[in-house]
DNA sequence: ATTCGTTGTGTAATCGATTACAGGGACAGT
DNA sequence: ACTGTCCCTGTAATCGATTACACAACGAAT
């Protein structure tokens, strides 16, 4: 490998000299420049950035810490990343956790090791008070997760404000009678959109049925299941809002494989807004969240820590969007009903 | 910072031993060992791996360059990479080139500064004599993607045969008069599925029109709109097979919209076999990629190339299989037909 | 003429871990 | 007693780029 000093040598200067007309600081000599360039070009001399980033002890590389990449909620929040990433110079270390609390716990430790500047948080199985923690003694963000009072640099929705928007939306359409498919009832940002849910309810006076409540864990199966333990009720719901698109496609295999249309005879509502619910038929009626903008803000706001720049604002919440699609409806009235 | 010589202080050893302590190489002591892991436990000691990557000159990091996180499929390819990276203790950087030729080049500088050790390309707009020069110069194995007669470590299933079997399938059920949607004529991958389709057609004595061959960009709009150019020709196909999953989803999409149904007026086949096939109805039959396994072992044979080993076959390809659900079947006799 | 600021360049220390090499002690075999 | 092998440990060079510091040359200002 042809290094610095060979350079140098070539062009009769000293490393000093190559090192200021690569690194574009300092005073060279338009002459001295060219000489040094061309020395570099006829070497074909590539700095050695392992060396670059010891001595700087930076290494220009932020990991991103997400759950699952094949989850095309998470894959669009790092896409985003790695955009606002790669236009500041810096790399994207993948740290997919597999849903696994010590894979994340493991993967914080590069930043001490100083592999990565700093971390963006994209999932959030540690508890809050470590979450704190390390966010004191390493550049950290969080993203997508919203954890209540904390200190630590978040850019979320509203969770609850979108949940409860949603849930509204399905009774001006005239249901009374809405289910949830929650995800996991230990996931703060999950107990926020359920809060969302019985907040919208209780505002219109109509009651929360518990049994109305059902528990997924995102996935489409879950989503079926779920559904599944609706339709058997006594008395079913005219709505469903699932807490996550894949779920309530799951809902929506499930209704037709019960015969029953969408939205004629139930109402779907899906969060998030991926790809997907856009290619089910009927098109899914959504919460968008600005997936992309999630992660480019979050990078944004890593990458002014790690430079050492003030923040304006460590809470960001972006704005969340109704997509209002084909499987919302108001309810059919009652065969024989009406007034 | 504490470094290795606080704990060599404070151990009352030198930092010799330090290293050797940590890298589980050389003789020490099992009383040394102690003195220096009590040290490493009291000062809070974590190595500076960027020190140790320039020393060794290694990153224990590669590189892996896709077109885009957020296509499903390669999503879970690189969900492949990085389970296997981990396992043998590598980092991943993500290099998504959003489909650009300039990134893709400037990503594999990566390399050459010494970031990466090596590089994974599940993306080759490069022609092959560069990908054939580059393979030369750096440790490289390309995924997915396959090069007739390239000397670079490959791993890819076998896009011509998957095709042959896909149309195969299809003329089998009864169908005379197949559509295909293909992806851009200039990606050899597609061409390969291009020729399969032909291949099957010929085997059987079927003509092949060209206009029924449509292209489009592997997204699910160029699908609905390949479908709808189909569906204003003269002499209707009865089925059609689309390159990709997302255009045999878009196809699905326009052919509700013309009120056709499907398997009934028409079959659809599509090819990759991403968790969207089962999540549309009628349920995708498609062409299965084993997406993870490609990713695993793309991953693992750079890693051997990497560690100076000797790969038994530079040449992979992997098993694909057809999976056959709901939007298939032998076509409709025509009205008042039969015999 | 002196002082000062600007420009241009070189010398050499430095970042922190790894490792080649040397050396010493213990022990076995002859 | 001598030689050879293990063990165990330390000294110091090393990886390649960056940068603090020194210094020199030049022109402008006083």
């Amino acid at each position: 490998m042809v290094k610095m000093s060979d350079v140098a040598k070539r062009a009769n200067v000293s490393t000093a000299t190559v090192s200021r007309v690569l690194s574009k600081e300092g005073y060279v000599s338009e002459e001295t420049r060219n000489k040094v360039l061309k020395a570099i070009d006829v070497l074909g001399y590539t700095p050695n950035r392992l060396a670059s980033n010891f001595r700087k002890s930076s290494s220009h590389t932020v990991l991103a810490i997400i759950p699952d990449i094949t989850n095309p909620f998470f894959s669009e929040v790092v896409k985003g990343l790695e955009k606002v990433a790669a236009e500041r110079g810096y790399h994207v270390l993948l740290g997919d956790t597999g849903n696994s609390l010590n894979v994340e716990r493991d993967l914080m430790e590069l930043v001490r090791e100083q592999l990565a500047d700093g971390v963006i948080l994209a999932t959030a199985r540690v508890t809050n008070e470590e979450i704190e923690k390390l966010g004191r003694e390493l550049p950290l963000v969080v993203a997508c997760e919203y954890f209540d009072g904390i200190s630590i640099p978040t850019v979320s929705i509203d969770n609850v404000v979108a949940a409860r928007e949603a849930t509204q939306y399905l009774i001006d359409c005239g249901h009374r009678r809405i289910a949830l498919i929650s995800g996991r009832f230990n996931i703060v940002l999950n107990r926020d959109r359920i809060r969302g849910y019985r907040q919208a309810l209780e505002y219109s006076g109509l009651p929360v049925q518990e049994s109305l409540i059902q528990e997924g864990d995102w996935t489409m199966e879950s989503g079926m299941n779920a559904m599944s333990r609706i339709l058997a009720m006594d008395q079913l719901p005219t709505a469903v809002f699932a807490a996550s698109d894949e779920m309530a496609v799951g809902a929506l295999k499930s209704l037709k494989a019960k015969g029953l249309r969408v939205p004629n005879d139930m109402s779907v509502m899906g969060f998030d807004d991926i790809s997907l619910s856009e290619m089910v038929e009927p098109e899914l009626s959504t919460v968008r969240q600005p997936k992309r903008e999630l992660g480019e803000l979050a990078i944004r706001m890593l990458l002014n820590i790690v430079e050492g720049k003030k923040l304006e604002r460590t809470q960001v919440i972006l704005p969340h969007r109704l997509m209002i699609r084909g499987s919302t409806a108001p309810p059919s009235p009652p065969h024989g009903g009406g007034r």
